[in-house]
RNA sequence: GGUGCCUUAGCUCAGUCGGUAGAGCAAAGGACUGAAAAUCCUUGUGUCCCUGGUUCGAUUCCUGGAGGCACCA
């Protein structure tokens, strides 16, 4: 079958990479992260993005969408898919097999969906002028345009409203069709099994370990090239966190607590998104986390 | 040893002028279309420390006890 490709989910601090490396190089593969934080150069210990594992027995697996733009840049949600073409070409074009891995949902999404709606581009003015309504007066606004899309949108939330009417508007003003967004492609999925309890344990340790390995010296010296401690908020929970103890807003102790329970919730809405993959019809097929690659590799072999 | 205060949800604490109780955090579930590690929604029965008393009725008042904190010795 054509355009097959493997996609590796699970949590966080689930052995992703290791998998997907390991069958990178027993199926001939190549990575394509599905992670919105490692998109970013010079965030390494906080995204734990573990570089060396992408040697095989001496032997480098390529990948791709990892260290793409600067910290201080954006990387929206159409900025994956158009990355995530050009990789899946590039692999293709070499006869080898995608791997997709990563732990963001709603990229992991992009292989099932069609997020066509993500080119279109904001309006300053609109967004403006509605930034002075009501939610009540957003939603009823929404409601007027009628459109099915609009069903799916968070009522609550006055940032997502105003660009459901965004898109809404934008779908009214011009014929012009979008690009479908989705992918071609066939994935066989692997889901790596984590269990809370061991989870939370694995994740504490973990976190202990990055602030003795030099996560708060990444997080100065990020501060030190220009990111400025707002931007810190956005680039993911370590830097959040830590950003506030610099500012000595929290102390190590509260930084510890609070950090390891927001990656934890953060896990925790993972599962929820491959819960609701699976409830949609997804299969996903669950692995332990210590697992003979072997094994694996036979059946996928087999699938295929 | 004496005096005072405290003991209520996993944690920190409200509260009930006597009719068996509620916030924040944690936890659980869910949503998700240009920041998604984001943003947002829903969910609170727990010997109200134990014991006896008063009372129709006590977690609430009173007696005794246990544990904790503070001050005085």
């Amino acid at each position: 079958m054509k355009n097959n490709c493997i996609v590796i989910l699970g949590t966080t601090a689930s052995g992703k990479t290791h998998l997907a490396c390991n069958l990178a190089y027993h199926l001939n593969g190549e990575i394509i992260s599905a992670d919105s934080r490692q998109v970013y150069k010079h965030l390494d210990i906080g995204t734990g993005k573990d570089l060396n594992e992408y040697v095989i027995n001496g032997k480098k697996i390529n990948y791709h969408l990892i260290d793409v733009i600067e910290p201080g840049e954006q990387f929206y949600l159409h900025d994956f898919i158009r990355e995530l073409k050009v990789a899946f070409d590039k692999i293709s074009a070499q006869n080898k097999l995608p791997i997709i891995c990563g732990g963001t949902g709603l990229y992991l999404d992009t292989l099932r969906k069609d997020f066509s709606f993500t080119q279109i581009k904001e309006n300053e003015n609109l967004r403006k002028e509605l930034e002075e309504l009501s939610k009540e007066d957003l939603i009823k606004k929404l409601k007027s345009y009628n459109h099915q899309e609009s069903q799916n949108v968070d009522l609550n939330s006055k940032k997502r409203l105003i660009r459901a009417i965004e898109i809404a508007e934008h779908l009214k003003n011009t014929d012009a069709k979008l690009e479908p967004a989705s992918l071609p492609y066939h994935p066989y999925y692997i889901g790596i099994r984590s269990e809370v309890e061991k989870r939370r344990d694995l994740i504490y340790k973990r976190l202990i370990s990055r602030l003795n390995n030099g996560l708060i010296e990444e997080v100065e010296s990020l501060l030190a090239n220009g990111i400025t401690h707002e931007r810190l908020q956005f680039l993911g929970l370590e830097y959040k966190f830590i950003s506030l103890y610099l500012q000595q807003k929290i102390s190590k102790e509260e930084l510890i607590l609070q950090l390891s329970t927001a990656i934890n919730q953060f896990a925790k809405r993972q599962m929820t998104w491959f819960r609701r993959m699976e409830k949609e019809g997804v299969k996903i097929n669950w692995v332990e986390k210590i697992v003979e690659v072997e094994q694996v590799v036979r059946k996928i072999k087999h699938h295929f």
